[in-house]
DNA sequence: TATTTTTCCGTCGATATCGGACCGTGATGC
DNA sequence: GCATCACGGTCCGATATCGACGGAAAAATA
């Protein structure tokens, strides 16, 4: 047989980032397990970044001499041996930003570089109000806790992060037609806050902030994550096994709620459509549904479902439970497809009790194959609200330590 | 407001491999490079690899000695300027064994390290007869095939490429209880053949196959890919951004053949549930919903339908027809999930008509948001029946160009 | 108390890569 | 013949990393 030739030629990845690894990088490697608390002397640097004793000691002496990092006192014994002299971030390293934008409020706050959380609030602000109004409002909050924070000295702002609830474009900056915010479409939210505040700014969507949060909250081997909100309403995050978000091509990755569901009724969504998920099963289609009266008359609100809710009305919790077979059936379906270590459930409606969670267990462990829910876990989400804010501040710390990053570090300010 | 602490502590990832990169990865990126044919000179490779021109001199210098590279003769002009000595794989390289084996038959080749198919044939074998009397058919015709090609000299084989239809554990190299094929369970497919061929051997899904193969295939701007294959069964196959294949926490993501859709009916499933894709819209399940009897009696069975398709047979379209729409809302999902910038198709259904693709691109561009469909691509498979043999050959010729594979060959046989 | 063990950490020379400088080579165009 | 262009070889200084050695601090042991 003489060698026909079907293929086409093939790209072949490369093994590795080759050439010379910049020392940059050892620098932003060496100060992240720091800040992340993986590492608190050189001897525990040198295991966990497996570098040598003397590359580890030779950044250690560079990022102390640039102020990133300081000496920690304590030297704590450990039973054997010469204690280690334990090292923390400086303190003066500055500053990030978080600014976790709901539909109808936002989380802001202030963390250092060791991801303490030096000041925080939630303020009531509506995406509906437009980019600007919003916008001012938060940058005005962002301000007034900064100088809450700022009484040791004055780090300056290193980096802004925010997350808003509709799909992104985080290369420019930019929303990209959010269906739940009028106005906001290409709107320069980055440069914005980075004129603002003088400093890089990071978009993200509010699910893959907090689908980041969990995931980086948890051991690394729960990924990769799949994280569900159910609220007002619903939509999906992805963190790989390596622990970084999937945005997809456009960006656009996790934004399931406008998929249809079997089963569920041919309900007009504001998406043009019939039938989407988030028209059938989300916080504010299951109000809708209700027929008792609210309180104050009108149409119930979501906080009148959760209200039912926790009283264990039976009517609230037989659509809840509805809402959540059909949830169901799209996670086992995204779990037959992604086969994540694990799923978590968040969202107003998910907080308020436990009936979603075991809607969606029952269905998921019902339909998908053993072989991906056998090590599944499917649980609520661990941080809750302030899982937004996590993943902003996983955010926002990287960018700061990473080699470009680092370089804005140099000279610290006296 | 005095620091509370909603945020418990994070982890932070590392900004990439840090460490001192082993010359071996040098030689690596090169030598990849040249069998990609991204680079036939170095001043090609000294563009595509971001190395100084020192390193890759150096570096193809020990590849040469090596007997990896070789100089080719030809140096053809581009017109202005001195000519660039080109480069090419030695061909004293080795071989590479692919054997992509579906649920009637397997795809065998032999393949150098530039792609070059040396020899391929089909043989048939059915994976019902078990691991035993499969693998020994397979051996027995790479060892011909081997031995066809085999002309010049003995360049020796490097590696073992083997595709089976069902869910694999590619560390452990065997197959996890895949459903079509009884007696693989926990079978060391990869143990047996590293054994018999003397080499490294690589066990992989063979939907994944087809997937890596089509992505690699493409231009690197056509990732994420999803690939989507509708024969017997139905499975996916991902690969991400970055061209890599996604296995999920255990290796069985994509493994979309028995997931739910909307609209189907509750037909029984082998896997003990009702209403699975594969159960209502694979070409098994459509071929058996004919009512026209076959040509010898009996019941109709896959070639029927594609006999039945290719003749324009109005009830044979109406229930591909029908097939399609059920795949298309499942691949709605998928792509609002996973935002892949390309979903391809392939299975024997495809290449029988264009039914299918036409079936399922209505239901998508009808019910996927714009923001995932404005770039999307969706088409059918390029490279057919040899996509996964496509994707072995990358497979092997990365695992045998890897910086531990490199080793071998250091010292290449006379 | 003196010694050993254990662990942590600093210093030094060795190695490998990088990137620039300089020059030679082989083609084209004037 | 000469200038121009692009490819490529060689040398060298700069630098990141490594391994080996030895010193320092605490606990265990004699």
């Amino acid at each position: 047989m003489q060698p026909t030739s079907p293929l086409p030629p093939l790209r072949l990845s490369a093994p590795g980032p080759s050439g010379r690894v910049d020392a940059a990088v050892t620098l932003s490697t060496v100060a992240r397990l720091v800040a992340s608390g993986a590492a608190v002397s050189k001897a525990d640097l040198v295991a966990a970044a497996g570098l040598a004793r003397t590359t580890v000691s030779t950044a250690v002496d560079e990022l102390l001499a640039r102020g990133v990092l300081r000496p920690d006192g304590a030297r704590p014994t450990t039973g054997r041996g010469r204690p280690a002299d334990r090292l923390a971030m400086s303190g003066r390293g500055g500053h990030v930003l978080l600014a976790d934008v709901g539909a109808r409020g936002a989380h802001l706050a202030v963390v250092d570089l060791s991801q303490r959380v030096l000041a925080h609030e939630h303020i009531d602000v509506d995406v509906q109000d437009g980019p600007d109004a919003v916008l001012d409002a938060i940058e005005v909050g962002l301000i007034a806790l900064r100088g809450r924070a700022a009484h040791t000295g004055d780090p300056a702002v290193r980096a802004v992060v925010i997350g808003l609830p509709g799909p992104v474009d985080g290369n420019l900056g930019i929303p990209v037609r959010p269906p739940i915010m009028p106005g906001w479409h290409a709107y320069p939210v980055s440069a914005r806050l980075q004129r603002t505040f003088d400093c890089p700014a990071v978009l993200e969507n509010d699910v893959n902030l907090r689908a980041l949060g969990e995931a980086r909250a948890l051991p690394a081997d729960q990924a990769p994550l799949l994280f569900v909100k159910v609220g007002t309403g619903i939509g999906g995050g992805l963190v790989s096994r390596e622990g970084v978000l999937h945005h997809g091509a456009d960006g656009a990755a996790g934004d399931i709620g406008h998929v249809r569901v079997r089963g569920g009724p041919d309900v007009a969504c504001a998406c043009g459509n019939v039938g989407c998920i988030e028209a059938v099963a989300s916080a504010r289609a299951i109000a809708r549904r209700l027929t008792i009266p609210p309180h104050g008359g009108g149409r119930p609100t979501i906080n009148d479902l959760r209200a039912l809710i926790s009283r264990g009305d039976p009517e609230a919790l037989g659509v809840v439970r509805e809402a959540a077979g059909l949830i169901g059936e799209l996670v086992a379906t995204l779990v037959h497809f992604y086969n994540p270590a694990r799923v978590t459930l968040g969202g107003s409606l998910t907080a308020a009790s436990d009936e979603l969670l075991a809607g969606v267990r029952s269905v998921v462990y019902q339909r998908a194959l053993p072989l991906a829910t056998r090590n599944l876990v499917l649980t609520n989400s661990v941080l809750g609200e302030y899982a937004g804010l996590a993943g902003a501040a996983v955010l926002g710390i990287e960018r700061v330590l990473s080699p470009p990053g680092m370089d804005a570090l140099t000279a610290p300010r006296p």
